[in-house]
DNA sequence: GTCAGTGCAAACCCTTTGCAGAAAG
DNA sequence: CTTTCTGCAAAGGGTTTGCACTGAC
């Protein structure tokens, strides 16, 4: 994603693009991918940029009220930041951690039960966990 | 439950049936119920059970272990630990981070993708997020 | 100038650990 | 008796907060 389309990004999404703010989504967004708080900050590191621990935390969480990016509670050690805010499906695997997308397509769910009384739906995640053949 | 009945399925998952074990089950296992460790605790205090705090998470763990209970993470602040092993699905009410079950009967799904090379599946979980209607 | 954002360290919360004493087999 | 469990307090790891400083409009 270019500079010029993640200051876009920000504006349309309310968020004042700071230089801070401007290289963590730059990291972030730069691909479909799952990354935690720790690893942005070891990516900011590896490339020199000077960015806090406590703004890269507030930066996420900033970016996640504001829908830019997606949080997932999938280990409860630590979030997960997804730069791919679409309805989607996740592999987990459970060995290594490490979560992969599933896209939307390849998954359909044929009957669902009604939603409890008085609520209303706001999305159907499936979490295939998976782990190394033969462990 | 029954003392006897939880005493017989510590045994069967090969955990010593101490008495602090017995009390966290004893409340756990009463019905299908999604609680926190911190929950347990107030629970315990309240029907003026003498647990530690360490105990519980240190039991809740050998539980989990055992597959006497199992071990959710939907929030990234605490555990869940779940009366049901069974593989089920879960909704998940946002606005009060309440977890509730739905039989695995009740959803049924018509394809999946391919699992990734070297891996083979441990479970399929379905999540349906839902929030007050009309928010 | 004013208001918002940043950096740092300290605070926080949930969870785990270490160790001495107690209890189980 | 030996091994395991318990309780307490302290440590741990990820995240949040408080506050003075800096920087943007």
């Amino acid at each position: 994603m270019l500079r010029k389309d993640i200051l876009k990004k920000l504006k349309q999404h309310g968020v004042l693009p700071t230089s801070q703010r401007v290289e963590v989504a730059a990291i972030l967004l730069a691909r479909p991918q799952h990354l935690s708080a720790d690893q942005i900050i070891d990516k900011l590191n590896g490339r020199g940029s000077r960015v806090s621990k406590a703004t890269v935390y507030n930066t996420l969480k900033i970016f996640s009220e504001q829908g830019i990016v997606k949080e997932l509670s999938v280990d409860s050690r630590c979030k997960f930041y997804d730069s791919t805010t679409d309805s989607h499906h996740h592999f987990y695997h459970v060995d290594s951690g490490q979560l992969s997308d599933i896209p939307e397509s390849q998954v359909s769910i044929s009957s669902l039960p009604p939603l409890p009384t008085g609520t209303e739906q706001e999305s159907v995640e499936v979490m295939i966990r998976v782990r190394d053949k033969g462990r």
